[in-house]
DNA sequence: TTGTTAAACTAATGGAATTAGTTTATATTA
DNA sequence: TAATATAAACTAATTCCATTAGTTTAACAA
């Protein structure tokens, strides 16, 4: 249209991401967003580099914003609550952003520096709330990574509608994780039972 | 080429998941599964209904897949060994069909009955190890829903290659599975000390 | 005011899915 | 055995998408 739209690499961004919330990761393409924006799609490569770039940009977007909903649901909790929290922050942002946490997942480069950083300050935080479990430097590692797949899986299967009974999913949250971390309390007391 | 190349629904099938567990979800495409069975991708139309029915064929034979894989490795256990030998088989399966696993997370239409019917069996599988338990009518739904966040969201994590750190995934996964257990006789012995 | 730059554009290419219509091998049947 | 019906391949053509090349023009700076 006119010669100066306005645009910017974010606005692209932050576009795509409401693309993929309302038609799904499939409707996230140069044509659909070069429509929405109202301008040609090969104006789009003034701001990004191709499909796969915005790709990437919207999943380091996506890391972003669901770092900062974790921190926000974190605030200054402790303990159990503090995980709890952090967890239904988790779950929430993938329930209201489903396109774009689903774009956080799909990894176009492994050597994406950004991308990882992004993913590793998640990973701290899910690192900093399991540290006063003191579970020793190996018991934490594993514990990160279940933490995790609880996280992603309840996540993921909330966020496609995979559980279809009728009953109260944040309940089933709360008691997932309620689970997980009496499950860590009561091995750490078998352990020193047995020691 | 030659007016009969023998093929059918089930070879389609068969190639495309190999094309999906190779190239990623991405590399099925009605194109290269032609090239790689020798043919123009308009003969495909003989066998399937387009790109969408060949994903959802894919998808039911995946989810087949993964239940006769959970089934094998149920083989006759009981108890915490049954649960943790049907996640191994599940986790197995996943880090060995990638590609497959993830196209049964895809779930092109709601209103499939036959998807449906696959996912239904495997979550009986589910629910029948963890029914000796004795949850109670909800607080099994609550559980089957937890062990299902965390058989995907391990496998998916693994899948991908989302553990980056040096550690065996297997321990990992163990110790996610038994914490799990423990959690939940935990939490039971909790309602009975104060019932 | 004039020149540079950046952001839009048009045009064109190539690849993918899909549809329509055609050919032909195989199977059925007279 | 010969004719016919069917199914599985084909070619041709359309549409949509990503991408590249080259062009125009608004905005900014000297």
């Amino acid at each position: 249209m006119s010669p100066r739209a306005g645009l910017d690499t974010q606005t692209l961004v932050l576009a795509a991401a409401e693309l993929a919330d309302s038609g799904g990761f499939e409707q996230v393409t140069l044509a659909s967003l070069a429509a929405r924006l109202g301008v040609r799609s090969p104006s789009l490569y003034n701001h990004i580099s191709g499909l796969d770039g915005l790709r990437t940009l919207v999943a380091e977007y996506g890391l972003e914003e669901l770092y900062l909903a974790m921190s926000a649901g974190l605030a200054g909790k402790k303990g159990d609550a503090a995980v709890l929290a952090m967890g239904e922050a988790y779950v929430a942002f993938a329930g209201r952003r489903p396109g774009l946490y689903a774009m956080t997942l799909r990894a176009p480069q492994q050597s994406d520096t950004a991308l990882q950083e992004a993913g590793n300050r998640i990973l701290q935080l899910i690192i900093g709330v399991l540290a006063e479990y003191r579970l020793g430097t190996e018991g934490e590692l594993h514990a990160v990574r279940g933490l995790r797949s609880i996280l992603h899986g309840f996540a993921a299967l909330h966020s496609i509608g995979g559980f279809g009974m009728p009953l109260d999913t944040a309940v089933s949250f709360q008691r997932l994780i309620n689970t997980f971390l009496a499950g860590i309390r009561c091995m750490g007391e078998d352990a020193e039972e047995k020691a």
